[in-house]
DNA sequence: CATGATGGGATAGTGGCACTAACCAATGAG
DNA sequence: CTCATTGGTTAGTGCCACTATCCCATCATG
């Protein structure tokens, strides 16, 4: 496949292919020669998830970057790879440590780790992004007058433990490693805006059901 | 409060504020003289608002914009200005109706609406444009080769049912018709971190379990 | 009353980011 | 031979959320 083919294919201009091979989100064509290079499926495939992270997803191309360096990083294990791949994911900025708005909410999400079981991991929670980034969302939560306590948090924690579930399942279903950490990044990253909708649909109903038409 | 007092208490530059008179997300302060205006907490509250749909939700101006419009619409109903609230905020654009990643993944969504017991209101569902983004999003996964049916899609349905009325009891508690709208669009706008962040840490936790660390 | 701060209004500029267009010399296919 | 294609490079575009600056009519204070 050349250039213009995997253009063609994937719906995406050579313009910006070039621009991915610059910014390294997808690796050089095999060379066959000097001036041709030979592009295969699994460039069509990484273009894809390229594609889905920055637009779907909304993910910076630097942290696209990182990403996928994790995914491809052939020195790491499964498990690793696959945690590396998610750490590299949050976007949003470290929250304020002084400000009470984060400290009640570090608190409280602190109780909630207990209550749903997931404390033997509590101190490894506490050095993801992730945590942090929820402590910052949970913090401007309560900023804006919606405070959330560990009570609240707790049920939604249980219900996202039976999708991480599901996800891990789904994941298992795939072939190689670098399929299944790319499984497991496409269903945290693209299955979002489908749970997402599938929220909003949920609350239209229920909002239906509650008051009618 | 004067315009450099809001900006103190809520850490939002003068400039910013500005700009946000200018493209109409906050209402003019109640003019004291020629030169001078008067801002009291309920515009405390809508910056803090606003702030919180640009920042944490990555809603762009215009539509933050169009959902105050129908928080605001006096001559809708609770229901119904719930509604158009959460109508205004997709971003994602059409799915294209020709192609066939599109056509299996409407089909299946059918199918789950069907199947989850959605189907009394799925005219009304089909209307939505969280329907159409539902649509574009399980397409697109479709696309990267993660397809979804219908029996995928049921039981996080279900789940985001479950979210979805746990959604609704917070909304209850608030007060006035104003603070529950607002309070329905914190909930689907601002918890969707809260969500993304308690999914994430669950696979990690999942993952652990399953592989060890 | 003098003076410095504050207000609204307006306009232009900034910085980040994801492309996008254009050009180039080398090369390969028909 | 001739024309299209390649990788590489550079500069430009368009959007968007601010941000900075100016203007000058007040207003608060001494």
């Amino acid at each position: 496949m050349r250039l213009a083919e995997l253009s063609e294919a994937s719906q995406v201009s050579i313009a910006t292919i070039k621009y991915y091979l610059r910014e390294g989100l997808l690796a050089p064509g095999r060379r066959v020669s000097a001036t041709q290079a030979e592009y295969d499926e699994s460039h069509l495939r990484r273009l894809r998830l390229v594609r889905a992270m920055i637009q779907v997803g909304r993910i910076p191309v630097a942290t696209v970057r990182e990403v996928l360096r994790q995914i491809d990083d052939e020195s790491l294990g499964r498990t690793v790879r696959l945690g590396a791949a998610l750490w590299a994911l949050p976007r949003a900025g470290d929250p304020e440590p002084a400000d009470p708005h984060v400290r009640t909410a570090a608190a409280e999400i602190d109780r909630m780790l207990a209550e749903v079981g997931w404390s033997h991991a509590a101190e490894l929670s506490r050095l993801s992004p992730v945590y942090r980034e929820l402590v910052a969302a949970v913090a401007s939560l309560g900023r804006l007058g919606y405070p959330l306590d560990a009570a609240e948090l707790a049920p939604y924690a249980r219900l996202m433990e039976q999708t991480a579930t599901h996800d891990l399942d789904r994941m298992e279903q795939q072939g190689g490693e670098v399929a299944q950490v790319e499984a497991a990044v496409a269903a945290a990253v693209l299955f979002e805006p489908v749970l997402r909708c599938l929220r909003r649909l949920a609350q239209e109903q229920e909002a239906i059901r509650r008051y009618g038409l």
